[in-house]
DNA sequence: CAAGCAGTTTAGAATTATTCTAATGTTAGG
DNA sequence: CCTAACATTAGAATAATTCTAAACTGCTTG
């Protein structure tokens, strides 16, 4: 790669087709791919289903040297959950945990480490939901497995 | 009754078996019935189950004219919830809420208007429960059915 | 490849829920 | 009554999140 003429680039800012993938990913979502926007994404997707919290991918962010605000975190978080590519998940009122897994699941909550982790829904069989209110549509069912540990 | 030597008195304060279960309620939860607990858990426990947030509490005291602060309200509410009497419900990260209903139970989530509604345990089947990691101890099992209404 | 605008980022201030502090008041037992 | 332990309180402090308004950048159009 020749040197370019920006100081430096980011280390993933080059890598052919897993940007290619990213940005892609990001368009189809309706959204810019902007830099940090980009490295954020690169954080979140490219490794498996990942729970995050505005503060635990902000600490990432900076650590691999990518430059961003907290605003522009939350923003993306936010914006994310609006575009359906991550999901929000309430678990401790303290704080948002952020999900890159965007299918149909349910959660251990490990009450110790306030960490998460995913129960595929086969793993769970739900039956005999109660009809809902003024038959009211249901927007999702979230079980959540407190354990100790 | 003759006037007391104190200027005033709470209007709930006298009035027999009330008073009296309320009392029992709070000394067998190990609890002393001081007159702000007192005043908080006629709100919360002479009605049916009920689901509160700190500050919906605080301004239905105000209302009814008891004298608390919002600090002790805080103070009742995890006092009671470490005591048994009240169970804390984590459903929206911006706010706690709790539960006089100690039961097993699940719950309908409105999403408009940010209220909940018990599920006896009977109404929701959960079957194949997935072993837990490392064989922890589950504490609690929640299901919450968000609805859109 | 400009030019320009909508969309994005940002620092820092503001907001909100909740917790803390330290002083004051109350309860319950002897 | 007296007292010690417990509870309440106002207000300050904290922490997560949102807002503001200005600076910047990606993308479309000419
Ligand atoms: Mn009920
Ligand atoms: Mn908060
Ligand atoms: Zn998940
Ligand atoms: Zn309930």
């Amino acid at each position: 790669m020749a040197p370019s003429s920006k100081k430096h680039r980011q280390q993933l800012t080059r890598s052919g087709s897993r940007q290619d993938r990213l940005t892609a990913y990001l368009r189809e979502a309706g959204l810019r791919p902007t830099r940090q926007r980009m490295a954020l994404a690169a954080l979140l997707f490219d490794q498996g289903d990942r729970h995050v919290t505005a503060e635990s991918l902000y600490s990432e962010a900076l650590e691999s040297g990518v430059k961003v605000s907290l605003a522009t975190v939350y923003n993306a978080l936010h914006t994310f959950t609006s575009k359906g590519i991550l999901r929000e998940i309430s678990i401790d009122s303290s704080r948002s945990y952020f999900d890159t897994n965007v299918e149909e699941h349910h959660h251990f909550y490990f009450e110790k480490s306030g960490t998460l982790e995913d129960i595929d829904q086969s793993q769970i069989r739900l039956t005999r939901l109660p009809k809902t209110p003024g038959g009211l549509k249901i927007s999702r069912v979230d079980v959540v497995i407190r354990v100790d540990g």
